[in-house]
DNA sequence: CAATAGATCATCT
DNA sequence: GATGATCTATTGC
């Protein structure tokens, strides 16, 4: 995966993501279900009219990865992708795991079935043990990466996103049709 | 099955 | 000291 590759408009990254690989170490999953967060002009992104320490990486170097704690006890797993010159990430919603399943099932200590296993921001994040220390790593590259789409992926749609509280209407939410690992 | 309360902490004001 | 891009367990019908 190259840099320009996240390099360019938000929304179209986090369509094309849908299908590719998320891998960290022998654990491994499908992305079926994505957001799009722009620091301009979108009053639920973290970083919209705040600039500060913890969202410059908004403005960073496409493709490291943008981890945040929220509620207090659940990480979500984000990927920094924006066109020159603009800000914004991409949050990983739901993956459809493919291998390392025992070490899923260990680290969230719960016997679900496959599709269940990462189907939410905060169920991936557990499932692929993603903590604030992976925080700013480069997904480009090495252990923690991201793989390109191999074949079609099926038909995406697109709509509103869940779970936050402002410009709930904006249709940047994606994922794939009829696929049993997106969330609810 | 649907609705809801509670957990809990890094970051910013 | 307020806030929040969630999940799970527990109620009540």
């Amino acid at each position: 995966m190259r840099v320009d590759w996240f390099e360019r408009p938000t929304e179209e990254v986090a369509r094309a993501l849908l299908g590719a690989t998320l891998v960290h170490g022998r654990v491994s999953g499908t992305i079926v279900e994505t957001e799009a967060y722009l620091a301009e002009d979108d009053p639920s992104c973290h970083a919209c009219g705040r600039r500060t320490r913890r969202t410059e990486i908004f403005w960073g170097e496409g493709g490291l990865a943008y981890v945040y704690l929220c509620y207090g006890l659940h990480w979500c797993l984000n990927v920094v992708a924006h066109a020159p010159g603009a800000g914004g990430v991409v949050l990983l919603r739901a993956v459809m795991p493919i291998a390392g399943l025992e070490l899923m099932r260990k680290r969230r200590r719960r016997d679900d079935p496959a599709v269940r296993l990462a189907s939410g921001p905060a169920r991936l994040t557990q499932a692929f043990g993603v903590t604030g220390r992976l925080n700013g790593a480069d997904m480009k590259t090495g252990d923690f990466r991201i793989e390109p789409a191999g074949r079609n992926p099926g038909r995406i749609v697109r709509g509103p996103r869940i779970g936050i509280s402002k410009a709930k209407e904006l249709p940047l939410r994606f994922w794939l049709a009829g696929n049993g690992a997106v969330s609810r």
